[in-house]
DNA sequence: GAGTGGTCTAGACCACCAA
DNA sequence: TGGTGGTCTAGACCACTCA
C-alpha cells in the first residue's frame, strides 16, 4: 500500500491526489453534473485509504467545484437552472423580494483585443475577442448594462442567435454548449457616474451614481476565461458581501 | 469510550464538540491570542478520539476563529497590528502601493437608537448607543466617510479619548481593551452621490459618485455588535472581492 | 526529547439511496 | 440488499518548536 505517486514537488498524499482530480476535471474526463468514480474506487487505483481520498474530495466540495450526495456519490458540479442564471451575481432587491430577470442584448460583434484586455484574459494582444453589450432588467426595470468579453478561440459558436436561445443565461451557455464551468471570479467594485450613453440605456439622468462591477470568471486551473464590466443602477438593489 | 454528550438535537459529535468550544470562546474562558488546550487533552476530556477534536478544530479554524501552529499548539484568532487596522476593509489601491491610513475623529457622543438600528443589532429599541463619526485618509486624502454605532451596554468607556489613543482602529480596541473579537461581517453596497455635507468633508463636488458600504460585525455566537456606514472615494480605489 | 499539530491507515458502523 | 457518502476510532509516523 501507500506507493508513492512520482510528482516533482514535495506535497501531502491527498493533495497529489486533489491535483490529479482536478486535471481529470480540466481534461473534461468527466463533464458538469457527472458521477466521479467513488472514493474506494479512487483509493484502489491510487493506492491509498478511503479516508486520504476523502481529504482531496473534501477540498474540491467546498471550493463548489464538486457536489457530494449521500447514497449517491459526487457529482462534478453543474448549476441548476435558477441558479446559474445568477451565477456570482451579488445583487439583492431592497425589499428581498424575488424577480423576473429579463434579458435585451444590444450587440455582439467580433474585435481585436486591447492590451489590457489580452493581459487580463491571459491572451496574445490583438487576438479576436466577442464583445457583448447587453441590458438586464429586473421585473422589466432596467437595472444593469453589462459589457462582456471572451476569447473567440475558446467561445467558438458565440452569436446573438445563441445567447438568444439561453435568454441572456451566459454561464449556462458556457456550460451546456461548451463545457466551460466557471470556478470563480473576481471582483472589483468602484462607483462611477453614468455617461450620457448609459444614462440613456438605463432611463437615468446624466452624472446618476451607478455601481460599477469589474468582473473576471475562472475555470479550473485559475484560467482566466470571461471579463465583465457591470453598471448597475443601486436604488432598489444592493450588492450583498458576506466577510470572514 | 465516546459516551454521547447531551445535546438536545441530534448532531455528529464533532459538531457537538465546536459547539463547546465556541461556548468557551463565548465566555472568553479564552481570550484571543491565547493557546486553547491540545487535541489530545480535548480528546481525554470529551471521551473522544483526537481525530474527532481535530475535526471540529478544523471548522473553527476554516472559519479564521481560531488559528493553529504546527509544533506550538492551537490558539484564539487575534489580529496583528497591521491586519486589525484593515480588518473586513477591502479598499484596495488602484496602482496596489502600500499607503499611510490615517484617522480624523469628527464626533463621538451618546444618543437613542432608532427602531432600524435597534433590530439591526438586536437591542431594545430606544437603548442608548455610541455615535461615532470620523474621516479616514489614505495618503493624507480624504476616502472614507465613517458612520459607527455600538451598543452602549457592551462597549462601555469608549470615548474620544480611548479612540484617539488607538489612532481609530477600532477592531483593535474592541478585542484588546473589551475582549471583543468580531468573527465575520454582512456588507451591502450601493453606489450613491454625495450630499453636500458629505461632499464638503471629503472635498468634493456635490453628487458626485460615492459607495457606500454599510456593514454588521458580528462577533461569536453569530451576535451582531457594531454597525458601520462608509461612504467611499472610489476615484484611486477599488473594492476588491473574490467568489468562489 | 517531549509535546504539538499534520498526515495516513484500516477498519468499523451509520444514514441514505436505488434497484 | 449493496453501494455510496458521513462519522468515528485507535494507532502510527512525520514535521515542527522549544527547552
Amino acid at each position: 500500500m501507500n506507493e508513492t505517486i512520482v510528482t516533482p514537488l514535495f506535497q501531502p498524499l491527498y493533495r497529489q491526489i486533489k491535483a490529479l482530480l482536478t486535471k481529470s476535471l480540466i481534461s473534461g474526463e468527466w463533464g458538469p453534473g457527472d458521477a466521479i468514480p467513488s472514493e474506494m474506487e479512487f483509493a484502489a487505483k491510487f493506492g491509498v485509504s478511503q479516508g486520504t481520498v476523502r481529504k482531496a474530495i473534501d477540498e474540491l466540495a467546498s471550493e463548489n467545484i464538486v457536489v457530494r450526495r449521500q447514497g449517491k456519490g459526487t457529482f462534478v458540479a453543474t448549476h441548476s437552472e435558477e441558479v446559474i442564471k445568477l451565477r456570482f451575481l451579488r445583487l439583492v432587491a431592497e425589499d428581498g423580494s424575488k424577480e423576473l430577470l429579463d434579458n435585451k442584448l444590444l450587440s455582439c460583434v467580433r474585435s481585436k483585443a486591447t492590451d489590457d484586455m489580452a493581459i487580463k484574459l491571459k491572451i496574445k494582444p490583438g487576438s479576436v475577442v466577442i464583445d457583448i453589450k447587453r441590458l438586464l432588467l429586473f421585473s422589466n426595470k432596467p437595472v444593469i448594462l453589462d459589457r462582456i468579453i471572451l476569447p473567440a478561440t475558446v467561445f467558438k459558436g458565440v452569436t446573438s442567435e445563441r445567447i438568444e436561445a439561453f435568454n441572456g443565461s451566459m454561464y449556462r451557455m458556457y456550460e451546456t454548449q461548451l463545457g466551460i464551468s466557471m470556478v470563480r471570479a473576481d471582483e472589483r467594485l468602484i462607483a462611477v457616474g453614468a455617461t450620457a450613453e448609459v444614462a440613456n440605456l438605463l432611463s437615468l439622468k446624466k452624472g446618476a451614481p451607478l455601481l460599477s462591477i469589474e468582473r473576471l470568471s475562472y475555470t479550473y486551473g485559475d484560467k482566466p476565461m470571461e471579463w465583465r464590466l457591470g453598471l448597475c443602477l443601486t436604488d432598489d438593489h444592493y450588492y450583498f458581501n458576506q466577510l470572514e
